[in-house]
DNA sequence: GTCGCTGCAAAGTCTTTGCAGAGAG
DNA sequence: CTCTCTGCAAAGACTTTGCAGCGAC
């Protein structure tokens, strides 16, 4: 690959540190920590997809059958993990919302327009082409997002 | 300003030139040109906001309340205009999409998250690299969109 | 005239909320 | 024990669809 700063990204925390502070935040907040979002933490954690509260609602159904987690508990742990910042939301395309663990390297997303595939990466260039725009525009620049719609190697 | 390509984006093209384009796709998809597709079409060319199909429909009925113009025929008509690529279509925050014009520049968006105003700007090197990062993963570009969320100069 | 379009209302999705019992601290 | 969470079901919000009459061509 030539001079592009164009890597994946790695996971840059394990998931006993995701915990941890998992349980940090909600003791700070007062709630508690149950079994149904220590669950939905960790399938978060251990799926490489962008996943839609659907997908994460079946997901959990087929892993832990015995818990009959509700999809409502399923959103509100979404929006709970949102709030706080431990995942990020996407909306692609059509309609529904798509999360990932925000513990990961900060990445954009090149989305395949034919088979819906999701690659991400990162550039540095753009990275710091985005602060100085927002510097430039008297911006506190919070977040920022990024995707590149196509059709990738594969489908073309 | 100083050296960075950050202008604010012009319409490129009149309002007339816009209508015939609009007729001539509807005529080669066999479709019929209907005074509630002209206002909406015009509607949202002279609006300056990313609209809500709800808060197109709003200012439509202020507008035209003679028409009595279904919201049902607002989606239609805007889905028609997606995808026929002369509306653009986007997904901040929260839930539903708002529209635009695609016949101004392309641009990126900077959100402010405290008062949700919405600010345009084209960076041409932010630009260039993306197509280099597209060309770099065996990627056909099509599209792409950019947010950068933040707290805008008045809200600080 | 023909065939697509429209408004209306009903039906679908996706998401949130109310509630009573369950469970964490 | 207390007070939050949970699953369920009902309610909401947003979008799409079916239909009969209307209107563009």
């Amino acid at each position: 690959m030539s001079n592009v700063a164009t890597n994946f990204t790695q996971r840059t925390i394990n998931y006993d540190q995701l915990l941890g502070d998992f349980k940090v935040l909600l003791k700070k907040n007062n709630l508690k920590f149950t079994i149904q979002r220590e669950v939905i933490l960790e399938t978060l954690y251990n799926s490489d997809e962008h996943l839609a509260p659907e997908s994460l609602h079946h997901l959990l159904q087929d892993k832990f059958p015995e818990l009959k987690i509700g999809i409502a508990t399923v959103y509100r742990t979404l929006s709970l993990l949102e709030d706080s910042d431990m995942v990020t939301s996407l909306s692609f395309g059509a309609q529904g919302k798509k999360y990932e663990l925000g513990a990961k390297n900060h990445h954009d997303h090149l989305i395949c327009t034919s088979c819906g595939t999701i690659t991400e990466f990162v550039d540095e260039e753009i990275e710091e082409r985005q602060h100085n725009i927002a510097d430039e525009l008297g911006f506190t620049m919070q977040d920022h997002s990024m995707q590149i719609y196509g059709i990738c190697k594969n489908c073309k």
